[in-house]
DNA sequence: TATCCGTGTAAGTGAGTAGC
DNA sequence: GCTACTCACTTACACGGATA
C-alpha cells in the first residue's frame, strides 16, 4: 500500500509536469489548459489560479467543469493504461482497487446532472501467485513452450481480448459487464487451450475451470502473466513486458522455523518448484529468501531498457548468501542507484516506521552490462 | 551414502553509552 | 531524563562441506 501511494503520487506529478511542459489539453478539446496552474505540494495535487486561489469544482461553471473533467480523465488514462498489480492476498487486491477508485472519486464530475460513471479499473489489479506460472514466456518471444506459432485467427483472438478489456473498463450496465466478463473468460480459456499446456473444462455451475494436470497443487494459484494482462502481448502474440516495475516484495525464509514461528510457509512441492525452477536459479544461496525470487521475477517481466525499483533487505549488499542475486543484478542491469537504510532503531530514519529491518532500495535499468570491473570478485 | 558440525539467518531483541 | 546510536546477543533450524 505504501508503494501504491507512491505510484499515485507520481501519477499526480505526471499531470503537473504535463501542465508545466504546456502539453496538458482540456478533456475532449483541442485547447490547452491555461487558466490554472498545477503543482504537487506536500504530495497533494494543487490546482490554483493566477491569484493563488485554490480550484474548487463547480458543476455550473463551464471552466470549472472543464478542469475537473480534465483532471479526472488524466488520472483515468494513467490508471487504466499504466497501473497493473498482482497480490496473493485477495483482500489486499480489494483494498488496492478501492484505493484507486477513491483516487478517481476525488475528481469525479457531473454531466447532465448525473455523476459520470467511474470506470471498472478492477481488471488491472488481480489476485494470484506472481511467482508461479505454467506458460513459458520471455521478452520478445511468443508465449508457450517451443515458441508455438500463432495462427492468424489466434492473433485476432488476442486483439478481440484487448478490445473487450477496453470495453469492460467503460461499461456501467451490470448485465453488459457480466457478459463481457464471460466473453473474456472464454477467450482466456481458448488461449490456454491454444497454448496446449493447460486444459480447461466447465463445471456444473457453468464456471470455467482450468486443469493443470498432475501438478495441480503447485499451480493452484498460478498467475499466467501473458494471458491475464493482454496489454503485455503485441498483435502477433509476442510478449513485450512492462516498461516499469516498482515493488515491495515480501521478505522471509521459506519454511524455516524461527523462535517457534515460521516466517513464510509454503507446501513442500511448491518449495521444490522454487528451488528447481530455472527462473529462480539466481535466487539460490543459503536458506531461500522469497525476496530474491521476486527480484528474478521482476526482471523477467521487464522489457529491455525498462526501469525497476524494489525495496528489500540490506543483506543484498554484502551477505555471502546473496552473492548470486548480486551477481545477477550487476551483470544484467545498469544500477541507477542503491539507497541503504541500515539504521533500525531510529524511527525517523526507517523507510517504514513500523519495520525495524535494515533495507535498501534498488533502482535499475534492464540492460546487459558486459564490463563489471567496478567491483572485485569478493563483491559477488 | 549417511552423519556430523560449523555457518547463516532474522520485516530479530535488548542493554549500554555518549551527548545534550 | 531523554534521544541517538552501537553492539552483543538469542533461538532454532536449514544448508552445505567435511568426514567416516
Amino acid at each position: 500500500m505504501n508503494l501504491l501511494k507512491k505510484a499515485l503520487d507520481y501519477m499526480e506529478r505526471i499531470i503537473a509536469i504535463k501542465k508545466q511542459l504546456g502539453v496538458l489539453f482540456k478533456h475532449g478539446k483541442d485547447e490547452l489548459l491555461t487558466e490554472y496552474d498545477i503543482d504537487v505540494i506536500d504530495d497533494i495535487l494543487s490546482v490554483y489560479d493566477g491569484q493563488g486561489k485554490s480550484f474548487h469544482y463547480d458543476k455550473n461553471n463551464v471552466l470549472s467543469q472543464s478542469v475537473q473533467e480534465t483532471l479526472f480523465n488524466e488520472k483515468r488514462t494513467i490508471i487504466e493504461n499504466c497501473l497493473f498489480g498482482v497480490d496473493l492476498n485477495s483482500k489486499a487486491v480489494a483494498i488496492c482497487q478501492l484505493r484507486l477508485w477513491i483516487e478517481l472519486l476525488k475528481n469525479a464530475y457531473y454531466k447532465n446532472e448525473v455523476m459520470e460513471t467511474l470506470p471498472n479499473i478492477d481488471i488491472n489489479i488481480k489476485s494470484g501467485n506472481s511467482l508461479i506460472n505454467k506458460l513459458n514466456f520471455a521478452i520478445g518471444s511468443k508465449i508457450g513452450q517451443g515458441g508455438v506459432e500463432l495462427e492468424k485467427n489466434t492473433q485476432k483472438l488476442i486483439n478481440q481480448y484487448k478490445k473487450l478489456v477496453a470495453a469492460y473498463r467503460g461499461v456501467s450496465d451490470k448485465s453488459v459487464k457480466a457478459e463481457i466478463r464471460k466473453n473474456i473468460e472464454s477467450i482466456k480459456a481458448n488461449l490456454h487451450s491454444i497454448y496446449n499446456q493447460i486444459s480447461f473444462s466447465v463445471n456444473k455451475n457453468m464456471e470455467i475451470v482450468f486443469d493443470y494436470g498432475s501438478d495441480s497443487s503447485i499451480y493452484r494459484d498460478a498467475f499466467e502473466w501473458a494471458i491475464e494482462f493482454p496489454e503485455l502481448l503485441d498483435e502477433k502474440g509476442v510478449f513485450t513486458g512492462f516498461d516499469c516495475i516498482i515493488g515491495n516484495p515480501p521478505y522471509g525464509l521459506l519454511n524455516k522455523k524461527q523462535n517457534q514461528n515460521t516466517s513464510i510457509s509454503v507446501a513442500p512441492e511448491l518449495l521444490d518448484y522454487y528451488k528447481t525452477s530455472k527462473v529462480y536459479e539466481w535466487a539460490k544461496g543459503g536458506v531461500l529468501n522469497i525476496y530474491r525470487m521476486f527480484i528474478c521475477r521482476c526482471f523477467s517481466l521487464l522489457k529491455n531498457d525498462g526501469h525497476c525499483c524494489l525495496i528489500f533487505p540490506l543483506a543484498f549488499m554484502g551477505d555471502a548468501t546473496n552473492s548470486k542475486i548480486r551477481q545477477f543484478v550487476m551483470e544484467n542491469t545498469q544500477v541507477d542507484f542503491i539507497e541503504a537504510f541500515p539504521e533500525r532503531d531510529i524511527e525517523s530514519k526507517r523507510v517504514f516506521k513500523e519495520v525495524k529491518m535494515s533495507v535498501c532500495i534498488l533502482g535499475a535499468t534492464k540492460r546487459k552490462v558486459w564490463i563489471v570491473n567496478t567491483f572485485s570478485d569478493k563483491f559477488f
